[in-house]
Formats: C-alpha cells, structure tokens, sequence
DNA sequence: GTCTATAGACAGATAGAC
DNA sequence: GTCTATCTGTCTATAGAC
C-alpha cells in the first residue's frame, strides 16, 4: 500500500490521528505504527511532528476531497444526491465501528487556536473541499452561489453529524441530517457529469 | 464567578479544553489557571485528569444546552428560529476571534475511540441536548418525531459549522448552514413559549 | 538513508508536612 | 483542605554509529 518509508510515515500518522487527534499520538506511536524507527521519521521530515501531520491532513484531505463528487456522479436530483451521500456516510460509519472518516476533522478543533501551521493546512482542506465541491456543483449544472452554499452546508452538517454520531455511536445524526437538508433540495435537476466516470469511492485511508 | 476550589478548577479546565482539547491541557495547566495547587487538583478528584474532564465537561453541556431554546424563544415560525440561531451562533463566535462555543465538541473528537469514559460523557451531554431540544420543540407545538429531527440537524449542522468556521476563520460555513436549513421549516408555526421567560443568553462559560 | 541510544523537558500522579 | 517536593514514565528531538 505504501511503498517509500516517507509515505509509510504519513499513512500511519493519518491513521492514528484519525482516531487520537494530534496532541493524543506521539511521535513514537507514528515510528511503530509506520515500522520505521524515530530516527527516519526526522530525517524524513526536518520539522518534526508538526510537519508530519501537516502533510499526512494534507494528502487525507485531498483523498477525502473526492468523496463527495463520487457519490453525487451517481444521481441527476439534488436533493436525491444529499440524501445518498448521508446514507453512504451513516454506512460507512457503521461498518467501521464509528471511526471518524477523516482526519482533518479529528484534529482541527483541537489545534485551531495552538498550532497555526496546523490550522492554515486544515483551512487549505477545508477551503479546497469548498472551492472544489462548488466548482463541481457548477459543472452539474447549478449557480456558483448555490453550489458553494450547498457544498458549504454539506461539508459542515457532515462534520458534525459524524461528530455526533462517534459519541452516540449511533448514526442518527447522520441520518437526521441527510432527511432535514434534502427536501429543500428536491425537484433540483443535476445535468450529467461531465468526465468519463473513474473516480470510486474508498474509504480506508 | 468561581466560588469554591473546586468549582474553579472545572471552569478553569473546561475553558482550556475548550481550546486545546484534552490531551493538549495538562494538569499544570489546569492547576495554573485555576489558581490552585496541583495537590488540590488530585485531593478534589481522586480520578485525576479523567475525572477533572468529566464533570467539567458535564457542566459546560448543561449550560450550552440552554442555549437554543433560549434562542428559539424570541421566534414563532421555524424557519426563522433556525435562521436565528446560526445567525447568532455567527455573531457570537466573530465576536470571540473564532473560539468554539463549546469544550465538549472540541473533546468529543479525540477521545471517542482511546477514553471510554469521556466518550460516554461527551454522549450523555449531547443526548441531553438532544432530547432536551426535542421536549422543548414538542412544547412549542411540534411532534415528536419532527422535534427530534430538526433538534439532530440543528446541533449536528452548529457542531460541523463550528468546525469550519473556527479553522477558516470565517463566520460563512455558519450562515450557509442557517440559509441552507432555514426554508425548509418556513412556515411552521411555533405556539407561544410555556414558562415565564427567565432564560438569558450568555457565552462565557 | 537507516537505525540506536539518549538527552532534556515535561507529563500525570503521589506522599506527606502544614 | 492547602500546598510543596518529588517519583516515575513519556514526550519531542538530537547525535552519531553504521
């Protein structure tokens, strides 16, 4: 799966910060996890923990950056389209256990008021997930304000719900959300998209 | 504003998570801030920093799960106590310079997977929330099933928003949440508040 | 470029004087 | 019930052999 050490270091602190946030994995977990020794991990990356989950939020956030698009390739209704992607994600999460999908949300209330270079990388995630799910949006047909406002209300009531339901253990929440926001959405027709169709859904990290 | 020792060291603990989540704090930290010794801190609770966690976070729930019905309150249709309370919740937190309203979202997300008893506590606080939300809404004339469903969508929908907004710094995840949610409900009548009024808004912990 | 050993700081927790 | 001193373990980071 992951072939450099560098990109073993890397899936592994994705992993582990997935569950454990930034401050709750240390940097010895990350050299047993990845199989390399402390020693590679700062030779691999000069600036130390920091720039390790600085790059692994960075590459998760790309992957995850695709997720959406994938699930709303498959409908031509809107309101349809909100209402699969909260049914994949309850999914998802209930056949995992009720891990967090994403490791940029697991660290990011932690770290936005402490470690700056982390908060401007979760807010690069975030902002290209906005900017990419709109431009999306637009590409299926819908005005940039509504795309960027639907992407917007999306991505956050994802977060939050996915919050909930780790706690609860229970994927109400994800469900309650998908069945609040889609009616709204209902009758709004998606053009087809555009590109030939590659792009599948996975979601180990 | 803190009486007791006690009381101080949960205020102090609960305000410093709320930025740095759990295992960013330290017990000096708490110890620090709260103006107490770190003997005191173990003498108040032999569970240590777990224990310290848990009834901070405890109390914090029970005060910001005030918060929305007290908003609510100055509305008769539902559409526009959602809109309020994201309106709201974006004033507030431009106000704060993007500090989370909450030190049981920021928690929440680290220790669901690594701290069993933080994660019941984090659970019981939002299914408090949750099914206080639902009796007030079923007090105000909805049924139980919507009720519970808009309460779900609405805390889930904040909780993401909040996510967003503190790593963007940017109050529009919230609003785009609050104008996305908002006409869905448009309409529904809310009935007149039972109790006097007594509830004020406040965000300081 | 890989890996070991370890420095130096700090964590959570405790004992016990007052 | 308050507070100090300290134990033990772990943390991030580094030095340097290979």
């Amino acid at each position: 799966m992951a072939r450099s050490t560098r990109e073993s270091i890397l899936t592994a602190a994705a992993e582990l910060m997935r569950h454990r946030g930034y401050a709750g994995v240390g940097m010895k977990d990350i050299a047993e996890a990845s199989g390399a020794p402390i020693g590679s991990l700062y030779h691999h990356f000069r600036g130390g923990k920091v720039e390790i989950a600085r790059e692994a939020l960075t590459n998760a956030g790309h992957a995850y950056g695709l997720l959406i698009p994938a699930v709303v390739d498959g409908y031509d209704d809107l309101g349809a389209a909100v209402e699969g992607i909260f049914a994949q994600a309850a999914e998802d999460m209930a056949q995992t256990g009720f891990a967090n999908m994403c490791p940029v949300a697991s660290v990011a209330g932690e770290i936005a008021d402490t470690v700056e270079e982390l908060r401007t990388a979760t807010r690069d995630v975030f902002t290209a997930w906005i900017d990419g799910g709109t431009a999306y949006f637009v590409s299926r047909g819908l005005g940039r304000t509504m795309g960027r406002q639907v992407t917007l209300a999306i991505v956050g009531a994802l977060e939050g719900a996915f919050l909930l339901a780790r706690a609860m253990r229970d994927a109400e929440p994800l469900l309650a959300a998908g069945a609040t926001m889609a009616p709204q959405f209902r009758g709004i027709a998606l053009v087809p998209p555009a590109h030939v169709g590659g792009a599948t859904r996975s979601v180990a990290t």
